[in-house]
DNA sequence: AGTTGTGCTGAAAAGCTTTTCATGCAAATA
DNA sequence: TATTTGCATGAAAAGCTTTTCAGCACAACT
């Protein structure tokens, strides 16, 4: 069934049928009603793919995350946001999951083109730069989420990662601690690992507490990482940070299930803080002390940035956005002074 | 850029081009490496909506679930199965939420329909009867996941929330409950959510406890509707359940935190069962016990019986599957007598 | 009555592939 | 030498829309 079996039942030219379904020209009331009838009763539904090719245009805007699993991200909420505005802008998504494999990126990236979407959402977490020789001479739009991109000079919205670390780690400063353990992420370029870990670091300096290396141990975000990471930390009794900065709440439950194993307590024994504020994060035990992050915003504003990118008329000359944060207090740290 | 272009660049026709880009039949030496190195060079990539439209084949799945966020939901590794078997057999995904909107399914398979996706694998939550009309007469190859649909005759992968939800309250009942809690989720036809309380009900009228309508609430599969469902469990000190099956992990948190706040201990003073065995269930405090529902074997099975549904020269006759459980204890249940 | 204008309509082109079919040429056979 | 075979190639059709452009009929003017 296609636009020539409605335009031969309805006894019209497919031009008719076309201005019918897409209200592009005036019909006269006879033609449009019977065009309406034939469409209601076959259900017949146009084949966007003909539309697209001859439009060139598909309405489909790629999203590429890159996490292990769906339900270990934090990132949900930032794609709600993108699908309403998507949605209210009549765009359709394609969402694509890398799962942390750089040359699964790039494979997405040659799907998107082929699949000629109008423009790409990208999650990123640290391959950027390994794809700049093709990002370079690359014709679609695309908004780089979560990550700087100064080098590949592309417009990004991002969490203030590096600030709101180091407000984190000043927080368990302030709070007495002086011996603070730090499970990061791996350091790749402008990623949001690196700029937390550099945010730990500032702290410290600021403070002039001196860095111990040995206290600074690599998770990759999942619990079971974080698990790991702390048990690194409290391997010996006699020497134990008295509080722990876990760059993503998924990893600082890991740590706390790890410090329960061994028998401390959190926070009694140790303090515990995370980062990301992901939707469990206040309904665990103890209630996870973190970082909040708007990731309602980040899409948001990526998808909207995106959108004034792909609209030739006025294009927008803003094309960094900072996403702001707050600090939750609640029950994973508590002051040092109190043990 | 397009495939003339191309041709032009290396003095032979399109034909050819396609040819080599496609490997469909022999091209000569000289020939071809020409072609290969204008491709190169260029970064050429076939329109993939010609193409498609030209062989009316898209290679495309469409992946329909239904969740309010994803990050709160069991099914990212059945999601991860599902890719790599799709991968495997070269199709892409397009996955699509409903976020729990009756409505809003309707429209995504709509546009399935004009995106002409090869075939769809329906994460069902409840709406499939609303959208029997529309479904009955729909050509495109679907499978269902997580829930029956004899009504609407369509191959189906489920778990086996009957039986597994009545494992889960006669092991509650071996543990000297008489008196259970539950927290269940709407009662849509042949959905999970109605087998599941139908497995606690037998699990009830097989003992001989006579079931108690006051102990049974709904929640809506969200951390926040278990706590409110634990509320009301709660809500009188001299009347309560001494233990609670939630059908859901995310509800069980929602639980566990509630009693928490209302100063009972899980499991001294009060035992909780989950569903699902979400990747944080066992690094919640306590760890849940809970039914660990084989998520991976569901995606796979479905996007196999899809496969070999989309296969018309040996058609498959298996349509149905039902997956295995098992119980894990853990520690957010323990036995009557000891409390 | 002749001209201009208006309002619908349909034919045809364009968008980019894949695929079929016919052709030309060289090699192999009779 | 004449004929057949085989291979590589290109022209053209098909797949389904949207959109432009020209045309037609009729009404409204001068």
């Amino acid at each position: 069934m296609n636009i020539k079996d409605v335009a031969n039942c309805a006894g019209v030219s497919i031009s008719t049928v076309s201005r019918v379904i897409n209200n592009t020209a005036k019909v006269s009331e006879d033609a449009r009603k019977r065009v309406e009838a034939v469409l209601k009763e076959t259900g017949y539904r146009p084949n966007s793919l003909a539309r697209e090719l001859q439009q060139n245009k598909t309405y489909t805007i790629g999203v590429l995350i890159c996490v292990t699993e769906l339900s270990m991200s934090s990132l949900s909420q930032s794609i709600n946001a993108i699908t309403d505005v998507l949605k209210a802008n009549n765009y359709n998504i394609m969402l694509a999951n890398s799962r942390y494999h750089a040359d699964e990126e790039l494979s997405i990236f040659n799907t998107f083109k082929e699949k000629r979407v109008d423009g790409i959402l990208y999650f990123a977490a640290g391959f950027a730069k390994k794809h700049y020789a093709m990002l370079k001479n690359y014709k679609i739009p695309i908004v780089m989420i979560g990550q700087k991109s100064n080098y590949i000079d592309m417009p990004y919205v991002i969490h203030d990662d590096f600030y709101a670390a180091k407000t984190a780690t000043e927080y368990l400063i302030q709070m007495g601690h002086q011996d603070i353990g730090f499970i990061g992420l791996p350091d790749y370029d402008e990623a949001a690992g690196l700029e937390r870990k550099k945010g730990y670091k500032l702290a410290h300096e600021m403070n002039n507490i001196p860095l111990n290396p040995s206290r600074m141990t690599e998770g990759d975000f999942s619990i079971e990482s974080g698990y790991e990471a702390m048990k690194i930390l409290l391997k010996n009794p006699d020497d134990r940070p008295t509080a722990v900065f876990a760059t993503t709440d998924f990893m600082a439950i890991g740590a706390i299930s790890c410090a329960n194993e061994m028998g401390l307590k959190v926070p009694d024994d140790i303090s515990v803080m995370g980062f990301d504020d992901v939707h469990v994060a206040a309904f665990y035990q103890p209630p996870l002390t973190t970082i909040h992050t708007d990731t309602h915003a980040v899409g948001t504003k990526a998808a909207e940035l995106l959108l004034s990118l792909m609209d030739k008329e006025n294009p927008n000359k803003i094309t960094k956005y900072v996403a702001s944060y707050s600090l939750m207090e609640r029950g994973s740290v508590r002051p040092l002074s109190s043990i």
